[in-house]
DNA sequence: ACCAGGAACGAGAACGATTACCATTCGGGT
DNA sequence: ACCCGAATGGTAATCGTTCTCGTTCCTGGT
């Protein structure tokens, strides 16, 4: 519960105009209330639960799970998997500042992003490349989360 | 809803006596229900949901949940994160026959092994310990998954 | 073999996150 | 201003998971 950006601020931003035309094939306006979602995870330097987007938004909790779930239909958000029960949403790859992986705190359920090297990257794209080749699988993106315990929760208290 | 092993055979693997090791610290005997969802995650060659598990091993819903739980604790099962809401779990890599990472398909939601390049796994490691030091981190362990869509998925009908 | 106490069990209730429903409101094209 | 489909949002329903608690099973001591 610490820095959920409060995003009231619904200029276009360079995300919103590149979103516009992510939605357009899908029928989908880019509306007052998806441009505040979109507004809150680009500000975001995290991926969010749902509440951390309800809280930082204003938008009613029903409307926040349908646009994201067209958001993530569009390809426009993410959904990642933290380490508790609520889903978390970010921005996809092609809207967000840069290419990143997960830091997952299993304490606390946090997670952050961290950038990998280049090497590791290229590494990771051909051996992604070679399982398209090998059995038919359409890779869409891959997955690089570590996982472990952050800072507080180590020294915090502990179950 | 396809080969998920039937496994009423719980007789003592490898895997059953290393796990028993492994409990012991946590005062946890090895019972029969136990031994039993230990014997249906090694036969899998995949990480399975809870129901498949139920399905596999005939041993009550509310149990499972309570062996995985206890599992997971006591680091003999990890629990890994698919592309639908249920949970998967598989056997630890101590105890699964090799060090692999994840195909999760975004369309039927199925998860299977595959094993990463030992050059890759080299990189990965030495990036991980990087964030140890850098950050106060503490890392348990790394997810490489790779996400798409599997043949089946491909061909077949979309939503 | 018998008993006591803790561990394990299991059926159902409780919970929390997510989804479905549906009557109402909005937007923008004509 | 009118129409029609898109969007909204409060509420009910769903679904996976966790909790509760009385019962049963072990295990170790006598």
């Amino acid at each position: 519960m610490s820095n959920v950006p409060r995003a009231t601020d619904t200029s276009s931003h360079t995300t919103a105009v590149a979103a516009a035309q992510a939605l357009a094939p899908f029928h989908l306006r880019l509306t007052r209330h998806r441009r505040t979602v979109l507004a809150v995870l680009e500000v975001a330097d995290r991926p969010l639960t749902t509440d951390e987007i309800v809280a930082g938004s204003a938008v009613p909790v029903s409307t926040v799970y349908r646009i994201l779930a067209e958001l993530v239909e569009a390809g426009v958000v993410v959904r990642v998997a933290g380490a508790g029960g609520a889903d978390r949403h970010e921005l996809a790859e092609p809207y967000s500042r840069h290419h990143h992986h997960h830091l997952v705190c299993e304490g606390c359920g946090i997670v952050n992003d961290f950038e990998p090297s280049p090497q590791l990257e290229r590494l990771i794209e051909r051996e992604v490349a070679a399982l398209l080749g090998s059995n038919g699988f359409e890779v869409s993106h891959h997955l690089f989360d570590v996982r472990g315990r952050c800072r507080e929760c180590v020294s915090g208290v502990e179950a």
